[in-house]
DNA sequence: CACCAGGGTGGTT
DNA sequence: AACCACCATGGT
């Protein structure tokens, strides 16, 4: 089958770079993490750049913000209460361990296990910020990844077997190619594989097994 | 009108 | 371990 970096030069033939996260600062890519959350980045943006305007974009003016304002700005990305929380929370952790530049020198697993630990703070958030804003080489196993691959793979994808896939990228130290491999996978599950598939144009099409075993109905 | 978007938490079976 | 309701706005 497909390898990862097979995957990653066919969809960046196809798609081209998508220049995910070029954020001013560790910390603004971490609030656009839990920004983002079940929400389109078109509305995350919104909000982190109501933020930005409001001079926000910064732990400790997070930290000591009244949860009100907080809630009022981050309206556009919606769950803004539960959100608003997250960020206070985000922004008191590393404003009381001395910034994300201490951050930075943890080492990704002792890291990953901070993250963790903070409420709002998942698996793919965590996995999100150690990528996008440590520059750590780790790939974000998300809900597009698992189906992308599952229908790959012609079987039910776990993380193990998510893992297994970006083994030798992640080895490798290759920041970079991880970065662009999540965010192409994103995109092409967006156009073409997803959860209704369309597989006639998809570049993938020839090196994928779901093709044989999809039982949808024939186009009229 | 329904459905989805770059999830996570807490509770129930 | 697998499911579930909930959180909430904006686009299609």
């Amino acid at each position: 089958v497909l390898t990862a970096i097979e995957l990653l030069e066919r969809l960046l033939g196809r798609y081209g770079p998508q220049g995910w996260w070029p954020a001013q600062s560790a910390f603004e890519v971490m609030v656009g993490a839990v920004l983002v959350q079940r929400t389109s980045w078109l509305n995350a943006a919104r909000a982190l750049e109501r933020l930005d305007e409001a001079g926000l974009l910064h732990w400790e003016q997070i930290a000591a913000c009244d949860p009100a304002i907080l809630e009022g700005l981050i309206r556009p990305a919606g769950f803004f209460r539960t959100k608003a929380r997250r960020l206070i929370g985000v922004a008191d952790y590393v404003r009381g361990h001395g910034g994300t530049e201490a951050m930075s020198r943890l080492m990704t697993g002792e890291l990953r296990r901070q993250l963790l630990g903070l409420f709002g703070v998942g698996a793919e958030t965590a996995d999100a910020i150690l990528l996008y804003a440590f520059e750590r080489p780790v790939f974000v196993d998300d809900a597009y990844a698992r189906r992308l691959l599952g229908r790959l793979h012609g079987r039910k994808t776990h993380a193990h077997d998510v893992a297994t896939f970006v083994r030798d990228l992640v080895d490798a130290g290759e920041t970079r190619k991880l970065a662009e491999l999540h965010a192409l996978v994103v995109e092409h599950s967006k156009q073409h594989c997803r959860s209704s598939p369309a597989c006639e144009q998809c570049v993938l099409r020839a090196r994928c097994v779901y093709p044989a075993t999809d039982t949808r109905p024939a186009p009229s």
